[in-house]
DNA sequence: GACTCGTGGGT
DNA sequence: TACCCAAGAGT
């Protein structure tokens, strides 16, 4: 027998909302109506996975309890707590938002659209799901999981990596929202795309709106969601200076802090330099005395590794180099580049740093492994012979 | 619309 | 290995 539009939603609506009652995650977030806690949550969430996120979602909020905890810590405390998350704009908006909650709006999270969809970092599906996860106003939520669950059951082939195609679900899970029940209704779109409805193999079997599922009953929830292929990450070749102190800077190593804008912003890091087909002890021996003025001799290649980003794909040949300069180690003042005086250094974005100090700073992940690794080997790295052709992976 | 922006897990 | 992808947003 035929049934109509309206009959199919309701199923829809009310077979997942009754699954959800059962199966729901107990997560730390639901265990909350906080509305801070629950935009920690949303932000955290964002391109990320729940078994990642969890860990760092406890220690956030132990660290920053509130609004005013938050709106009052010193950046780099945020940006520490947020270390090997990713995205760490997220992060800076993160606080900047809370700033202007509290300015603004005395602290409470705002509860209107327009408020909180102007908060930096929030965005349509970041605003819907704490308006209705806290609030539980009928707002959508349409994020990954939500879209992926839409294109199946109600078999829509529209190109999922298009705004437009976000813009008409929202209207489709607005419509969907059953009375007073915005916040689970949204959140158990996302469990039965997380749990159920995964991006492959989808375990239809289980699923609690088979029945009705237009994907499933065509055979085509393989292939859906339709979404245009994303372009892999350009391949850039780097050499990674891992530079050793002497003197009295012996068992230190040499960091570099990034510009405050663009990938990995503000973050410290081994001074790295792009190198196609150069030789890399000679690329690295020249750019440091000419772009940081830094007396070096690099000992070798220690190893290869790769760090992927979204869009770019770092292939790093790492070479321990021994610093030149003030061997001695007569005096601190010397011991980087500064005023023809010798008077101390003009830039505060180099640093000598014990691999122990690592907690000190923040660092991108792909430096962290470099740099726990080399302390891992420290007492002696076995420099058998040559060794700029030896590769290894960790 | 096309880029930018991290990282780790699954297949 | 080499993809794909994950509770997206900003520019």
């Amino acid at each position: 027998m035929e049934r109509s539009t309206a009959e199919i939603r309701q199923y829809f609506s009310s077979n997942l909302l009754e699954w959800f009652r059962i199966h729901k995650r107990d997560l730390p977030w639901r265990r909350t109506n906080d509305p801070y806690r629950i935009m920690v949550s949303e932000i955290m969430l964002q391109q990320t996975r729940v078994d990642t996120v969890i860990p760092y979602y406890h220690r956030f909020i132990e660290r920053f309890p509130t609004v005013e905890a938050l709106a009052e810590a010193p950046e780099e405390d945020v940006l520490k707590a947020w270390e090997g998350l990713g995205y760490y704009s997220r992060a800076r908006n993160l606080q900047t938002a809370v700033r202007e909650v509290k300015e603004r709006y005395g602290g409470r999270v705002p509860d209107k659209r327009d408020q909180i969809g102007s908060l930096k970092g929030v965005g349509p599906y970041t605003a819907g799901a704490v308006l209705s996860i806290a609030y539980n106003r009928p707002e959508p939520a349409v994020d990954g999981n939500v879209m992926r669950v839409f294109s199946r059951f109600f078999l829509i082939l529209d190109d999922t990596s298009k705004p437009g195609t976000r813009t008409e679900m929202e209207k489709l899970a607005r419509e969907l929202i059953p009375e007073g029940e915005a916040g689970s209704f949204n959140q158990a779109l996302m469990e039965l795309g997380a749990l159920i409805c995964t991006p492959k193999s989808p375990n239809c079997l289980i699923c609690p709106v088979m029945e009705n599922c237009a994907g499933r009953l065509n055979g085509m929830e393989e292939q859906l969601p339709v979404k245009k292929k994303a372009q892999p990450p350009r391949r850039e070749q780097r050499v990674v200076a891992l530079i050793q102190g002497a003197g009295n800077r012996t068992g230190q190593i040499l960091i570099r802090r990034r510009p405050d804008e663009g990938l990995l912003a503000g973050m410290w890091e081994l001074p790295h330099y792009a190198a196609a087909d150069a030789d890399g002890m000679v690329l690295l021996k020249e750019k440091l005395l000419e772009e940081e003025r830094l007396p070096i001799e690099p000992l070798g290649k220690w190893f290869r590794t790769n760090h992927t980003f979204s869009h770019i794909r770092w292939e790093l040949d790492v070479y321990v180099c021994n610093y030149l300069g003030n061997p001695q180690g007569l005096s601190d003042s010397m011991d980087l580049p500064g005023s023809a005086t010798g008077g101390g250094s003009d830039r505060d974005d180099l640093r000598w740093i014990e691999p122990q100090e690592l907690e000190r700073f923040v660092f991108p992940n792909v430096f962290i492994r470099i740099i726990r690794e080399y302390a891992k080997r420290l007492p002696g790295i076995d420099w058998n012979g040559p060794i700029a052709e030896r590769e290894e992976e960790f």
